[in-house]
DNA sequence: GCACCATTCTGGTCTGATCACCCGCTCAAC
DNA sequence: GTTGAGCGGGTGATCAGACCAGAATGGTGC
């Protein structure tokens, strides 16, 4: 009963909530199955894992409000997102948390995508020479592996993007979300090859914004905050 | 004459789950919190709402992942940003006072149609009786010639439907337009047929979302806010 | 062939007990 | 008086089991 430690270094101990363990383990499931597939009920879970009902329904509510799973009354739950493999084992659940939700990614794609699309309508010469630099400067961090400044130079491109839709109050939006996502951890950058990645990324949205091309770029965009809502997800920044 | 019906008995096909209406009761009852403030305890508000424990649970812990609640074991709930995401209205705000009134619209029309057609796609029964019963109210002070109380409601639609979308990050970007808009002059409204012109563009579009024709509801809405800046332009209110 | 319905899956909700944790208070030891 | 261990009461976390509600299935009678 006596508790333990007191003595040694007192290493804070997040103290991680039953629920959060379980949505690991099932989220550690889900990665061997394919998308549409069907998890096994809440029941059958109970038993599996060896946990209360409750236990099992809040880690899947969870996952199902990241948008992971997705559950149908009377017919069960199942898988909707392929997280990409990878990444270890870490705290999912407790982390991947507030910012990267569903209806968070709802809003990013409405706004974003249409300012990519404004962006590849106005953007001028002079912002098309801001975000050029921006790239090239991202390139070059990406080579010196400084992960933070990285993530930082990869932000504002966004920023830059809707400076180039000239519209003050869609900056600001994004601005917010930005700072969200920076807050919220940047770990997603830390993936075998997900700096390159997103490199990859912007500069095929530069080059649609350099070429004018409305409607490319918004789709690019699109497809961008998808897979980046993928990551996040198969991640967990804690 | 609009009024469609929505009263009897007040609970009517509650296709939503019992969690989610709790959620909203919540979230409508922390609106009115300061930051920091501690929220009832799930035994009081399993009292308080009627509802079982587990559902308060899983609504808390929806609101806990969107970030507007933060669960302390031990301890309580509290109350951590007021909405999720606080699209930094201060930002918009300062750019309006530079005069971006065109990119604000612009901002609008982003936001708010794709709103509408969201709502059209998940409004509840009880989203709809509380639209009927603002847009009744609307038309009473309408009656009265109230300009500033009816500017109130009039924009106070728009939340609602907000509300009916579901999503709070979209929420709290129309709660910051509304407030912008209210604050700033409700000059439009002094014109000569604003306030029934308005009127009757809201029950259209309340008509679109009980019908759950979300591609009309966002037509309607384009349509709305492009008149809606034409009548602003002929004011001057650039 | 088809409409109906009973069964039996599944998730959704309720209840109440119990565990783990945090806080404020008491009160004895110093 | 100060300290701090301990207790009590409140809070969330978890569990167990029951029952409600939606959905699929397959049988049954027409």
């Amino acid at each position: 009963m006596l508790e333990p430690d007191s003595k040694l270094s007192l290493t804070l101990a997040p103290r991680r909530k039953l629920t959060e363990t379980v949505a690991d383990q099932l989220l550690a499931g889900i990665r061997n199955l394919p998308v549409g597939a069907r998890v096994p009920s809440e029941r059958e879970l109970t038993k599996e894992l060896g946990v209360g009902r409750s236990t099992v329904r809040e880690a899947l509510n969870g996952l199902a409000m990241l948008g992971i799973v997705e559950i149908r009354h009377g017919q069960g739950v199942f898988v909707t997102n392929e997280p990409p493999s990878n990444s270890e084992p870490s705290a999912i659940a407790s982390a991947l948390e507030r910012g990267v939700t569903n209806e968070f990614i709802e809003a990013r794609l409405i706004v974003e995508v249409e300012v990519a699309r404004l962006a590849a309508r106005r953007r001028t010469d002079e912002d098309l020479a801001t975000m050029a630099a921006a790239l090239a400067e991202q390139q070059a961090r990406l080579g010196r592996g400084d992960i933070d400044a990285i993530v930082e130079t990869a932000a504002s491109f966004n920023v830059l993007l809707a400076d180039a839709a000239h519209n003050e109050v869609l900056r600001a939006m994004i601005q917010s979300f930005v700072t969200l996502m920076v807050e919220r951890g940047p770990r997603v950058y830390r993936l075998d090859g997900f700096g390159e990645w997103d490199m990859q990324e912007h500069t095929r949205l530069f080059a649609a914004v350099r070429d004018q091309d409305p409607d490319l770029a918004a789709r690019l965009m699109r497809d961008h905050i998808e897979e980046l809502a993928r990551r996040y997800r198969a991640v967990g920044a804690a």
